[in-house]
DNA sequence: AACCTTTTTTGATGTATATCAAAAAATAAG
DNA sequence: CTTATTTTTTGATATACATCAAAAAAGGTT
């Protein structure tokens, strides 16, 4: 079966193999095109995605019609909208892909047999929340609260160093929480 | 044992009884007084506690030696410091008791043990982290990104409406990210 | 290459909230 | 009750960033 994938699960945290060949018979592997609308505000997020190639950005659209980004996955990443996923309720966001992007997906009751099924990957599972959820998040809150609009940015480029050739100025300003000619202000470095 | 703790562990999720108690036996029952502090910037987290009474602040200093609040929990709450818990590496931020509290703590390596050894405690663990983690921390940036000043407080009433009695101003503003003046203004009408 | 569309930059002005200073009110201590 | 200490409020001014409008630059398309 597909490497990609397999060393994802194994970076987490070791299977044993027969736990793994179930656990991989639960994805499927998805391409979807540059726009592609992943999950859409107000259904419920039914899928975990482990994207190994690609950009997705999360907004929603607040009351005057305007997107608000909230998060950037690029490369290989977990994709979900976490709360709704947990929850099984609606999404009060949109998953949507910035390139062509390959994904493996799985669905959340298979998620959840393989849990109650499988005690090692109950603990694959609590590996990648404490990863990939608590660790970047906290760290988000932390940019919020304390960093400038500048600083905000440079942290940014500092994880992302080719974000600029990717991404638009738009879609950035909207995750810095910041408009685009502010932005645009701090790159000719008039801050 | 005690059935504060209990009723806490049954209510995330229920543990066949022979479980429950090895995990009872594992949390030990302690009193704090205000002020104590529960963690120290640059020490590791080595401890998740379960308040059942109480309040705490989590806060770290900035450069200029300003405390900085970034959370709150009052009365039935898991507390820790998530990121340095799960890598049990030293902690950015403290972790302080705003009255006199009671609380279950159990031992990072206590916790490993039992995931490993009982497959519903670590089906217990996930959900654990799941409610009390994501979702309030997810709401958190949700707030920082989009909501002002005012709508951060009303919400906060909102969530804890007896906070304006048990928690000073200063305390109050810093968490929400404005000054102690502005949180004056607020609360006097004046935005 | 010339045209159209999207993205980025620049300029002028406005607003939410910070900062600094000090008064008033509340709480604690003698 | 009185004094000392901490917390909260008020006022004047400053600042980071937003908004609105428009020009410039970059990409795509025929």
């Amino acid at each position: 079966m597909d490497t990609k994938i397999t060393n994802f699960i194994q970076s987490i945290y070791m299977l044993p193999n027969d736990i793994l060949e179930d656990v991989l018979g639960h994805f499927k592997y998805l391409e979807f095109p540059k726009n592609h609308l992943l999950l859409q505000q107000g259904k419920t997020c039914k899928h975990l995605w482990v994207m190994t190639k690609g950009a997705v950005k999360y907004f929603y659209t607040n009351e005057e019609g305007k997107e608000m980004n909230t998060w950037f996955s690029l490369d290989t990443q977990v994709i979900a909208d976490t709360t709704s996923f947990v929850s099984q309720e609606p999404s009060e966001e949109n998953i949507q892909l910035l390139e062509d992007s390959e994904m493996y997906s799985i669905e959340y009751s298979a998620l959840q047999s393989l849990l109650q099924k499988h005690h090692s990957f109950a603990l694959w599972y609590i590996k990648l929340i404490e990863q990939h959820y608590v660790a970047q998040i906290e760290d988000r809150i932390a940019d919020l609260q304390f960093l400038n609009a500048k600083q905000r940015y440079q942290k940014l480029l500092n994880l992302y160093p080719e974000i600029t050739n990717r991404i638009s100025l738009g879609n950035i300003s909207s995750y810095l929480n910041i408009t685009q000619e502010t932005l645009s202000r701090i790159r000719a470095g008039k801050f």
